[in-house]
DNA sequence: CGCATTTCCTGGAGGC
DNA sequence: TGCCTCCAGGAAATGC
């Protein structure tokens, strides 16, 4: 499942390969995975040139020029990647996009469609219109920001699964950082004391840009933009563990239900009890 | 307000 | 081999 390592990996390939390409062609075969701005998406993709590929949280944006944006979010299943013009279609892919130049085709599949593909014409203000507004980025979350963040009370896991409160972190990481800063999901945010919020801040850090280093973790559907899959899941050290031994103090991990997530914590390293 | 539950959706895994 | 059920979860909606 993409979080905001993954969704990284692909925008740095993304960026790369298709530099300020011009936009020749939009083939749409589901409609409804366009999930705002307009019906026509062709029509207005069409003609216009990239001018820088962005992420914001796990968000991917073509920005484009005239002034317009094409935000695509992956959900669980979805994939972004630059292809061969002349490569299979496969099973599930709703759009593909041509460029003038000989940069490749950009094609969004995704199985489970819990994706899609936002459009606005304009700058941000249009964006904000259409899609909740996001949390500070986690890749760069600092230690003052998180504790104000903390404040609000809730469980830590919780909060920090909120894309309004933080963005970019799903359930894999957010168990890894937590494991790493050795904080128990459930704990109450606001009781955590601020040596384990800026602790848990370095955590989210470190953990995040360890996996964008390693192309992201293809745990069953992500892969990178250029369909291969990222390394960062063999060096997990919690999740998808339930049973093994912790590899700090050799407990069993645990997997306990949290947020309706399932959620893999040791109890030991990571104690409810302050 | 928080928080749990439900919904969307399909492929893959496991049971029989 | 084949059929069935269950499970994974990002985000929004719903109910308490």
């Amino acid at each position: 499942m993409p979080e905001l390592p993954e969704v990284e990996t692909i925008v740095l390939a993304l960026r790369a390969g298709l530099g300020r390409a011009r936009i020749l062609d939009a083939i749409v075969h589901r409609s409804d995975i366009i999930r705002s701005g307009t019906r026509d998406l062709p029509g207005r993709l069409i003609g216009r040139r990239i001018v820088s590929v962005e992420r914001e949280g796990k968000r991917i944006k073509l920005m484009l020029t005239p002034d317009g944006q094409c935000i695509f979010h992956l959900g669980m299943s979805g994939r972004l990647t630059l292809e061969r013009p002349r490569a299979p279609l496969l099973s599930h892919t709703h759009i593909q996009i041509r460029f003038a130049s000989r940069v490749g085709e950009l094609r969004f599949r995704d199985p489970r469609r819990f994706g899609g593909v936002w459009f606005f014409d304009g700058g941000p203000r249009g964006a904000a219109a259409g899609l909740a507004s996001l949390g500070p980025d986690a890749l760069t979350i600092r230690a003052p920001v998180l504790r104000g963040i903390c404040r609000r009370g809730r469980g830590i896991k919780a909060l920090l699964l909120d894309q309004q409160v933080v963005s970019g972190l799903g359930n894999i990481y957010t168990d890894e950082s937590l494991f790493d800063a050795r904080i128990h999901p459930l704990r109450r945010a606001s009781e955590l004391a601020d040596g384990q919020v800026g602790r848990l801040a370095g955590s989210i850090r470190k953990i995040l840009r360890r996996s964008i280093d390693s192309g992201g973790a293809t745990l069953r559907d992500y892969r990178k933009a250029d369909g291969s899959e990222g390394a960062f899941q063999r060096i997990c050290r919690v999740y998808g563990r339930e049973g093994q031994a912790c590899l700090r103090c050799g407990s069993p991990v645990r997997r306990i239900l949290v947020a309706g997530r399932s959620t893999h914590v040791c109890a030991v390293c990571q104690p409810l009890e302050a």
